[in-house]
DNA sequence: TTTT
DNA sequence: TTTT
């Protein structure tokens, strides 16, 4: 792992429940989306806000913990890296997706008593 | 800008020249690819090559140095914001593409006396 | 500022009340101390419980926002910049001290309604 | 290791050669001074540069790095973490040392054919 | 599709 | 000196 080379780290909300499943090698695999909210002063001054959406994917120990603890709206802080691959869909057209292979997941939701 | 919702740090070299272009706004827009290399052991223990490519976006200064000093092959570092958006190809077909916003550019080229 | 030669990210709990100033040049100074937990198992296989602290030093608008929002155990998450200095303290040593100079200040506190 | 609550990520060059030692428990550690650059303007609009220098601990396998590859005036990219201490100096002093644990180190000078 |  |  190359640190370093290749790191992304987003705070934000998720967008729905994490999809957990075993890979046929046995591996827990986890997706879910997070939303990045951000917001600028457009050219007329005005305040625009982005919400950026990202494809997270959670091997392992971070898939389970993203199915025991992460849940639609959960805030967290992750760290990974940045991975694109192309793959054909049911139609058979070629598409590309980019995906962010997480190393580090940060809780951000306050326990309540 | 929040640096700290949506960050990407990449150390890699580039992949063509940057295209440079005036914007109709007249902004200047700069963009290049970026290979990031990484290796890792699969489960046999070979060791595995693994290269990435990410689409930069540079605007005004930073497509400035771009163009001034950026080449084909130059080994940079960069810190940018992920962002995707859609777009309508040229046969109509809806594609997705995720580029990095540059904020801060490194060069990393050693310069020749 | 380069964001890539010299940045720090920390994510915790402030250790005491923002101590706000204004310098004699009337910008706005604040410091505050900012603790980071982690936890590490050592050679006999035992969770080890480690704190360290650090200085944060705010200027201007992240010191406003400071004495506005932040208060003795906030969670906040910073971007920043290591610096080191000396002083001579009151009784005539020279002493050292490393500052995080912040450049970016997320509250992590859930409002309450 | 909990890289999101506290990293450091720095560029630059070294200011001696690496210590290297064996520790009791027969560990290999490593010690070496980096010098960051940056520059900025003054209220007087003055281009200043600012040295910073910043103590850096290697383990293990980075200590082996180190001293296989890093020498005075190597440039290299570093990720840590910030570790604060104190201890008694040969007068019987208490003094206080920020340093920091490196994970991760990346070479950036070029080799020479 | 989240959240403020 | 924080917090879990």
């Amino acid at each position: 792992m190359s640190n370093l080379r290749n790191s992304v780290r987003l705070v934000g909300h998720l967008g729905n429940e994490p999809e957990v499943k075993k890979t046929a090698n046995n591996k827990t695999l986890a997706r879910v989306s997070i939303a990045t909210n951000s917001s600028y002063k457009n050219e007329k001054g005005e305040k625009i806000e982005e919400t950026q959406w990202h494809n997270l994917i959670m091997w392992d120990n971070n898939a389970k913990l993203a199915e025991k603890y992460l849940r639609k709206g959960s805030e967290i802080s992750i760290e990974g890296r940045l991975s694109s691959r192309s793959y054909t869909d049911n139609s058979g057209v070629k598409k590309y997706i980019t995906e962010i292979i997480v190393n580090e997941i940060l809780l951000l939701d306050k326990k309540k008593d």
